[in-house]
DNA sequence: GGTATTTATCATACTGATATGATCAATATA
DNA sequence: TATATTGATCATATCAGTATGATAAATACC
């Protein structure tokens, strides 16, 4: 049906694994990629921008790789999958530019409950959440 | 945060327009493109692809057009968007490809029941619900 | 300081979704 | 039957997301 893009979904696996690290201790890139199963080089420019937006922290250099920036439970799935959602993102699903109460879509009203759980899903759960 | 292919959107709001046409008489693809903002071209393609999916019923020549193929009430968003989602619909947040009760992944328990809600919203609405 | 290890960055390629333009085929109507 | 109109189809083009490979820069450790 609807889907996050793939990079996105390689966000979360990636963040979900290194919070899973015992003793918080720096993950390397070719640990993760290796674990969760995609391109190593790709998950490095990934990682890199997730590091960026905060949500990791990285390390260079023997003993080096990536750690959370924050505690998993102060870590939302919207925030690791931020940056890597369209940065047009449409809240419509008939695709309109302007949607909303004031100037609704056909689908606007039966859409939004809908479309509002959603938006809750990615900010209230955490990656503590994941089990 | 998720969002349907563009593809299925124009198909969302043209199915709609036509839909809502006077005595459901044919409408040209031309008409559609117009009233609906997409481009002509790609729009013949995407309404070819709803008619060879038994949602529009087409008609060549002058008077010609494109018509529902069933009553409004009876065709659903999931039929509409349908032809126009990746094959390899995934289901999981995580984008695993194998994800069920049986064998779940992190998210799976918190993402069941919106999954669920999400794709429930498709199958019941129908184009009549669209106001 | 030298060196091995690791992330950062750059250049490039691939792929599918999206889009454009031209031509073919059907058909209503005169 | 001739013709204008309309959808069907084909050949490309464009663009963003995804991916690969090589090199640069930082850093722990000897």
């Amino acid at each position: 049906m609807l889907s996050l893009p793939q990079t996105a979904e390689y966000a979360l696996r990636a963040v979900n694994f290194i919070a899973n690290t015992p003793n918080g201790r720096p993950r390397r890139v070719s640990e993760i990629a290796a674990a969760i199963k995609v391109p190593q080089n790709y998950l490095s420019k990934t990682l890199h921008q997730l590091a960026q937006a905060g949500v990791l922290r990285s390390m260079r250099g023997p003993t080096g790789g990536f750690q959370l920036a924050h505690p998993a439970n102060r870590l939302t799935l919207a925030q690791v999958i931020g940056p890597f959602l369209p940065v047009t993102g449409r809240p419509c699903v008939l695709g309109r530019t302007r949607c909303n109460d004031a100037a609704p879509c056909a689908a606007h009203h039966r859409w939004k409950p809908v479309g509002q759980q959603l938006e809750k899903f990615f900010e209230v759960t955490t990656i503590a959440d994941l089990k």
